[in-house]
DNA sequence: TCTTGACTTGACCAACCGGTCTACTATAAT
DNA sequence: ATTATAGTAGACCGGTTGGTCAAGTCAAGA
């Protein structure tokens, strides 16, 4: 017998694993009730959409990296330069042990999405769109930081930013389909080599 | 009344158009059929599955990819570098195009395909990341080539094409989630200045 | 003329999809 | 004791899924 009341987390739960496990498309919310042992009625008590449900497991996605890759990675106490090779630490750890566990490398959860989901719900491009740009304004304050401490070089902070954006999602793409943290570890250390000049 | 014969060429072309413009799972065979103009029993005597489909729609883009971009941009005629700057102009503005058509970036058909698929079906996945390796080939041979041309220091070849691979499909992926090819525009041309030295 | 085989047609299948609905239970406030 | 409310149960809906199949068309070869 369910423990009654938390049945919202843990089919937000069971949806956010079976999600990132394989695709939005190829979870069905029969799937996600039995999982979450739960059934449809009280999905729909809860979510009034896989839709909205989808929104949420986004959100949660977001928390769970907030409150341990980024708290940990992008500590004020560490050198701005060091939060970068946290990062790399934590990121290919995550996906060796995920590797590990499941036989998958799964990449890049808010990646995953947007590019199923992209072109066929605006909703949620727009959605993935925003934490995007939240990643890459905190991959701008370090390197902003980085550079007032005299770490690094001058540069264009904003397009640096991206850029190191694009190549860690890129990383994480190729690492997924090679089925292979390996990439991870040897590459993700020199994004921190990327600079984009400042044009003047 | 279709011209019988080609049914084959129009079944993958509405496949390849119509997967390309969402995802694998979101295209149905009735809706490839109809677009196609082709009824089931057709379908299903070129193909013996959506799967198989799919992995000649794999080889039909590439085959585009290759008598379009690769031709042009890999000229040997061309110098090394120079080819990578004829890669970023086709490539944006392929991007910049389909915007302009559908009203949404659709990036990379490989990166797209290999990311909703990878877990799920480990044939597709293999092909994708046999058809990257090619293209990580391509850039490997291009750096050597400017290596020994004087256009470039030496470096690791094999890493910095891999990068450059990741970075390519990371910016894609960005766009993508965007649906803003200025992305590709601002940030694609400074794909060459990656570099990945030689270890000793 | 008869046969063969490539191709087409469209009805049909079980399984599943996201979502709705009514009936029911459990808890808590009145 | 009564009522309201939150949550659960699960049958049910129309529509769609990938895939099958028997029947038929048509052109070429014998």
């Amino acid at each position: 017998m369910p423990t009654q009341a938390d049945s919202y987390t843990r089919i937000l739960e069971a949806a956010r694993d079976l999600i990132y496990g394989s695709s939005y498309a190829d979870v069905g919310v029969q799937a996600i009730c039995e999982k979450a042992n739960v059934q449809k009625g009280s999905f729909y008590h809860f979510f009034k959409s896989k839709q909205e449900l989808t929104l949420a497991v986004i959100d949660n996605f977001f928390e769970g990296f907030k409150e341990s890759i980024i708290k940990e990675a992008f500590d004020p106490a560490l050198a701005p330069s060091q939060r970068f090779t946290r990062l790399f630490q934590l990121a290919t750890e995550r996906q060796q042990s995920i590797h590990q566990q499941t036989g998958h490398v799964l990449g890049c959860p808010f990646g995953n999405l947007a590019t199923e989901m992209a072109t066929s719900d605006e909703v949620i491009r727009c959605k993935i769109d925003g934490l995007f740009d939240k990643l890459q304004g905190l991959i701008r304050d370090t390197l902003q930081e980085a550079i007032e401490k005299g770490e690094m070089e001058d540069m264009n902070v904003d397009a640096t930013a991206e850029a190191m954006l694009a190549y860690f999602e890129g990383l994480m793409l190729l690492a997924k389909t090679k089925n292979d943290p390996g990439v991870l570890h040897e590459l993700l250390p020199t994004l921190i080599n990327i600079r984009i000049p400042k044009k003047h």
